[in-house]
DNA sequence: CGAGAAGTTGAAGCGTGTCAAATGCAGTGG
DNA sequence: CCACTGCATTTGACACGCTTCAACTTCTCG
């Protein structure tokens, strides 16, 4: 899907994961979220006119279809759903607070551990975790894109976090032997996930 | 307003601006968004438990409380008005995507370019510009905070933008003489503001 | 087994940050 | 009306985090 199109569907992702990217003419380009199973891509798409980003796959992905249709008979009968809708959506925007943050201010390793200790989360939260350990698809030129560094760059400070124990990571695997320590390491607060919410999961006959 | 805070009502801006904020332990601080006359502070109060962020003045600000019962009120008869306030926090979440990308990929000069020109076209769109000037009551120091920079840099920034001629930039006004020129020297795509809305002002008895 | 993608390494340069001091400016009280 | 005060802006010198470029190595998968 592309800056500028005008899609009809909202997409709900069962699994693999994907991400939301903006690009400059010149090329630069930013990853401003990533899509985790579970994730619903573009609640937006009924109200906004047109994408003003693009969305890409980070694998291979598989997708629901949710229509317009669908949405007006949730709201109209399914008042908790649509108000978990609501939360989906605010969340998404706290996050992307939490990211201009974290380009703003933090440094490159404190930027890198805060992304992970965030996917982390929400991969738990989703119940993808493993104990300590996750899958973990992205490369390190998109760790680059996400975080604002280069690719270089990364490449080093992620060495430094292997070095100093805070993470195993190789082979699309993640593994973070002491959250806390990857926490204090990213200035991470997890405040911003919202993840306290009563009845954060939603049954249709609630 | 305090990140932590559960507060009870939604702020509209009736003059003056504010801004959102986050801050690290160490004090690190980075402003998130800019509130300008007529935005709407946070819709998202009585959905999500607790702020994450912080409230900030720039100016002296006069405001309107708006209740839940007032949301309740809207959602129910007035569902025009219901869905511009969907669409406002729809646009914010889009500003704020455009900010993740202006903090990872833009140098200084572009960073305070596009920022300069989201300012303006919000401000027009509010019928708050005089011609090529409009009220501009940031600091340097507002500014670094907001566009990830040391003050500085962001004064060195802005020196550089005076003297090509982009900006007349004195005593909290702002002059744009020539808006093409400072949307091309911060990649600026108005795009993202989807300021091309049908009904974009909506009347209550539409 | 080969080819392309992903990851790693080193050296050099530059954009920004930091520190510290000077200047300008607006509001306040004498 | 002027001296005083405190904040905002400006300037210079220097340091450093990160980028860039380019080559090399290691994985992955057909």
């Amino acid at each position: 899907m592309r800056e500028g199109d005008k899609p009809k569907d909202v997409h709900l992702i069962l699994s693999g994961w994907a991400c939301r990217y903006k690009q400059l003419e010149d090329g630069r380009r930013q990853v401003v979220s990533f899509f985790l199973p579970g994730d619903i891509c573009d609640l937006n798409v009924f109200i906004l006119k047109e994408m003003d980003h693009s969305i890409g796959t980070i694998t291979s992905v598989t997708i629901a279809d949710l229509t317009r249709q669908f949405f007006d008979e949730i709201g109209a009968g399914y008042p908790r759903i649509a108000t978990a809708f609501w939360w989906e959506s605010l969340v998404n925007a706290a996050i992307q607070r939490e990211w201009t943050m974290n380009l703003g201010q933090r440094t490159a390793s404190e930027r890198i551990a805060h992304l992970l200790c965030e996917i982390f989360f929400r991969l738990r939260l989703a119940g993808l975790t493993h104990g300590e350990a996750c899958d973990f698809p992205l490369t390190q030129s998109d760790l680059a894109d996400a975080t604002g560094l280069s690719k270089v760059h990364v490449n080093r400070t992620l060495q430094e976090l292997r070095s100093s124990n805070l993470i195993v990571l190789k082979g699309k695997t993640l593994v973070v032997p002491d959250l806390e320590r990857l926490m204090s390491a990213g200035l991470f607060n997890a405040n911003y996930l919202h993840m306290d919410r009563e009845g954060r999961q939603l049954d249709a006959n609630e």
